[in-house]
DNA sequence: GAGTCCGCTCGG
DNA sequence: TATACCGAGCGGACTC
């Protein structure tokens, strides 16, 4: 059963109860917004998918009124699959001219802190008035377009598992903002003060950043010298006689002199304070937990984003403060060697499955004696995904081409698609976008009669931009793939422990086992320490099942790391 | 003063 | 012991 929810033009919320076609299958129902929640609640016993047009926008005020659904289809997030797909391409959604579904759509964060209601967010579209629908824009209409694009498309299966698990990813996207990382402010302050000294107020250094920046001054002889200043730092490098031509650490490293040393500790330091400092915590912890908004397909390969307190790249060095409330364990979860993995299953290059059988994949590559040492099989590798030419890894690149024809094989056509101006596809249907004019038009300058030498070096590489870019994007992007079906299935059968179900007292986010954290390869769940066994159980199944999901038989293994620990920073 | 770009460092 | 892919976000410099 499908429930399609939208907006009418008189105040209402229309649910229309559809068919596997998208046919109205039964009498439509309007309600006043306020007694959506506790409908849905009601509907829920019979697990309907909930077609909606923007499960950012609706879904939070349904989580804040204490409603957790099951299924849902995002209009907006499967719109933007389906009309960029290679195997949709013959499809009325395809070809149709832009419009309100091609909208990149800004929505309003925290919408629940200004008074909005559950009617503001859905959509307004004519569906109400019967027929009107003619416009051809509305949500059912919109739902139809979808279903048949899949339905006649080559790959109606994977499209299908795509559309599912994309929308899974949104539902889980806003119940991960909803519920919040554990963090501890307690022990993030006590680190930070240890690091950098008592806390300040925001604009001063604080005492052990002052003293590093008074050693740095001390050593080059400048006393005015401001080293976040990154040209002011160069100049007095270079006046002390050090050659370089960048301040980055890694070049720094490499250098002996005086100033070396607290400069390095200052830029270690000076981060810690800017990104993840006081400031941060007092901006992005609320009432012990961290709400990242995570934003679904944000990224072209179809890899999240997010967006506040940078919950990307959560450094190592706090990950201290990220532990499981008294009573809990966090159960952490990584894919060992997902994309390499992945790129075997996509080429099924059965050498390379079986280098990772049971094992870590760079040390299965070593034991196959293709390369001597567990880095070298990892920078080989890497290169090969990502399209290095020069340095070790290209050096590298023909003996892992000799060892697994058909992985290689399959990046270089990817790259050669994308050298071409194609779009290339991954394992589930997700296409890379083409290039843009400016690319075509520089493709083009190069083939005029009057082309000059810097006209062409400009085109090939431009050309060869892309093509790391589509090299990369079908890895990257089924991999992405294989990961929201992980997910999914863990959040489906964490729900269907006796604790997850609803009904009982308290919210399920403060009593039952709940996803807390994910990122590209690897997820996070917050559980009653009673379930961490059952749900390290889970977390194994599911990571089995993705692959079957996306690989079908095709005998390549998804090895995981799994601890469960009291802080994230015993993981790993 | 707002907006944008650059350089850098963090994550996968 | 950098290089190649995808990001977020900061401080400073620069432009309008």
């Amino acid at each position: 059963m499908h429930l399609l929810a939208s907006r009418t033009g008189n105040g209402e919320i229309l649910v229309l109860s559809l068919d596997a076609e998208g046919n109205v299958a039964g009498p439509a129902l309007r309600l006043p917004s306020h007694e959506l929640p506790g409908y849905v609640l009601g509907q829920e016993r019979d697990r309907p998918r909930w077609v909606w047009e923007d499960t950012a926008r609706i879904y939070p005020l349904l989580l804040a009124a204490g409603i957790r659904v099951q299924r849902a289809h995002d209009l907006r997030l499967c719109h933007a699959i389906l009309r960029q797909s290679s195997l949709t391409q013959a499809s009325a959604l395809a070809r149709a001219e832009p419009s309100r579904w091609d909208r990149a759509v800004a929505f309003e964060p925290a919408a629940s802190a200004s008074g909005v209601t559950l009617f503001d967010l859905f959509d307004s579209d004519g569906d109400s008035a019967a027929g009107s629908a003619a416009a051809g824009f509305g949500t059912q209409a919109e739902y139809r377009r979808q279903l048949d694009a899949v339905r006649a498309s080559a790959e109606p299966g994977r499209l299908r598992l795509l559309l599912a698990a994309e929308s899974a990813g949104a539902l889980i996207a806003a119940e991960m903002q909803f519920a919040g990382l554990p963090w501890r402010t307690d022990v993030h302050d006590a680190l930070l003060t240890r690091e950098l000294g008592p806390r300040v107020a925001p604009g001063i250094r604080p005492e052990r950043l002052e003293n590093l920046a008074r050693r740095i001054r001390d050593a080059v002889g400048e006393p005015g010298l401001n080293p976040d200043s990154q040209p002011d730092l160069m100049r007095a490098l270079q006046k002390v006689g050090l050659k370089v031509t960048s301040t980055r650490a890694w070049e720094l490293k490499e250098l002996t002199h005086p100033v070396i040393d607290p400069l390095l500790e200052y830029k270690k330091l000076a981060r810690l304070l800017s990104a993840n400092g006081w400031y941060w915590m007092d901006t992005w912890i609320v009432d012990g937990r961290f709400h990242p908004e995570y934003i679904p397909g944000g990224v072209v390969t179809g890899r999240w984003a997010t967006r506040g307190g940078g919950a990307l790249q959560l450094p190592k060095q706090v990950r201290g403060a990220v532990v499981a409330d008294a009573g809990w364990k966090l159960v952490v979860a990584d894919a060992a060697q997902l994309e390499p993995r992945i790129l075997a299953a996509l080429s099924a290059d059965t050498a390379m499955a079986q280098a990772g059988r049971g094992t870590d994949l760079y040390a299965g590559i070593v034991a196959g004696g293709v390369v001597e040492t567990r880095d070298h099989a990892k920078v080989a590798m890497l290169g090969a995904m990502y399209g290095a030419t020069r340095g070790e890894s290209g050096r590298l690149l023909p003996r892992l081409a000799k060892a697994f024809p058909r992985a290689l094989a399959l990046t270089e056509t990817a790259a050669r698609a994308g050298e071409r101006g194609e779009s290339v596809t991954t394992r589930l249907g997700r296409s890379s976008p083409r290039p843009g004019e400016r690319w075509l038009a520089t493709q083009a300058k190069a083939y005029d009669p009057g082309a000059t030498d810097a006209d062409e070096r400009r085109a090939r590489s431009q050309a060869r931009d892309w093509g790391r870019f589509t090299r990369n994007f079908i890895v990257q992007g089924s991999a992405a793939e294989w990961a929201l079906c992980w997910m999914a299935e863990v959040r489906r059968e964490l729900r269907m422990l006796p604790q997850g179900a609803q009904g009982a007292s308290g919210s399920e986010f403060d009593r039952a086992p709940h996803l807390v954290f994910f990122l590209h390869d690897e997820v996070m769940v917050h559980t009653p320490a009673a379930l961490a066994d059952t749900v390290e159980e889970i977390i194994r199944r599911a990571a089995d099942n993705a692959g079957r999901h996306l690989f079908g038989d095709f005998p390549v293994d998804f090895l995981l790391t799994v601890a469960t620990v009291d802080s994230y920073a015993q993981a790993k």
